[in-house]
DNA sequence: CGACCTTTTGAATGCTCTCAAAAGGTGTGG
DNA sequence: CCACACCTTTTGAGAGCATTCAAAAGGTCG
């Protein structure tokens, strides 16, 4: 109803937490491969990401792996209230963290209405993601699947010329329920249809098109 | 893990919210099948469910449907800051809700903290169940993937005797990503493998077993 | 009892997975 | 600078599982 009063909070969020976290915080650099938080271990702190990108692992008892999100600079770790890490959070490449710890954080929230408002919105947002993953997955062939978390990682990072893929094809397959080898021969199939043009393979740029991204693009 | 610092945590979280809606809320019955809230509508009201069944829908614009969550009583809808209802939210039987205004719902929030602590907790798990169900949608096969659904279906329910199915197997279909039909021979199959009994279609009973379901089960 | 809807079962097609091997890329040491 | 080892990615072939199309069976309500 309200799109100005909304876009108002948004960035009221964004700045509350930011701010926040900039006299909080302490900050860390983590190397690529890196494990920050580990699955079912007590949440000592929360976390911003100021560079770099972050996977969300759920590791199930059978050992076979889930990846539930990859964050970028300007997400969070840990706002919710849960005592635990419910997955591992692990650095995907070079990463860079600004850390407050759980008490603080906590502390802070009691006092400071507007802060807890800017952690609903961003947990209002994690859950947008999440239904757009689902969303995502539920959609029936690989290709389809591949061509649409291109777009998205694409527009997350202004989709001008080539876009660098920071993860791997083993963690884009956990990431979209399929094997390593199903999503390779996506991008080649991707490749060869002329949807995307590869460098290496790390690199990748989208065909020109119209907007057609399934209506979720903006909530992932 | 801390089972009883969370219950403890939840417990509040409960009762702050429940309270709240008991005093501002309105009730109001709705019928089986009938939507709650569209899909991109204006959210105008938060809402508490009190009996019934309800799913959150997604819907594509190729057609298809995606079932992001079932709730029941005791959940909530819409307690997220977003302007409008990323999907629809639909009665599977019949439904009770208590209704509050958005506007009365977000002045109450920007002066209770303890409030937007029991938000906090009620997003975060949410985010939780959806992370259990991307977990479960990745399990490879149909027949596991409804087992897990069953398994945390019951627990919700306390899983004496038979339990009640109120949605239907296409909706079950739509919710772990298979067609109706592969569903349908899932129950058969699970059926001729002892691991349930079905009482018509809509009532199940699970056969006793040592508590393996995955280990995401609480989350859901 | 009959109409209508849901659920179940059947058969064939198609997509993804698994196992396997080749190709490409990167970094180290000679 | 080249060669080698190691890892990631790509490609290939066959098997397994879910889907689709189709029809029968079961349930419900008038």
């Amino acid at each position: 109803m309200n799109a100005v009063q909304d876009s108002r909070c948004a960035a009221r969020g964004e700045s509350e937490l930011a701010a926040f976290f900039g006299i909080h915080a302490t900050t860390m650099k983590i190397e690529p491969g890196t494990t920050i938080a580990h699955q079912c271990e007590p949440a000592r702190s929360a976390y911003r990401i100021v560079r770099g990108c972050v996977r969300s692992a759920y590791y199930t008892q059978e050992g076979d792996r889930k990846i539930l999100q990859f964050l970028g600079a300007g997400d969070y770790l840990g706002l919710g209230d849960a005592p635990h890490w419910s997955a591992a959070q692990e650095a995907v490449d070079t990463v860079v963290l600004e850390a407050v710890p759980r008490t603080v954080f906590e502390a802070a929230l009691r006092h400071d209405c507007m802060l807890q408002g800017a952690v609903r919105h961003n947990l209002a947002r994690e859950v947008e993601a999440h239904a757009a993953l689902l969303v995502l997955t539920a959609q029936t062939t690989a290709v389809d699947r591949v061509r649409l978390f291109l777009e998205r990682h694409a527009s997350r990072r202004g989709n001008s010329g080539f876009v660098v893929l920071p993860m791997g094809r083993r963690d884009i397959a956990d990431h979209l329920g399929l094997s390593m080898e199903t999503v390779s021969r996506a991008f080649s199939t991707l490749k060869a249809h002329g949807d995307i043009a590869l460098r290496g393979a790390s690199f990748f740029r989208l065909a020109q098109r119209d907007g057609d991204d399934g209506g979720l693009a903006n909530a992932a």
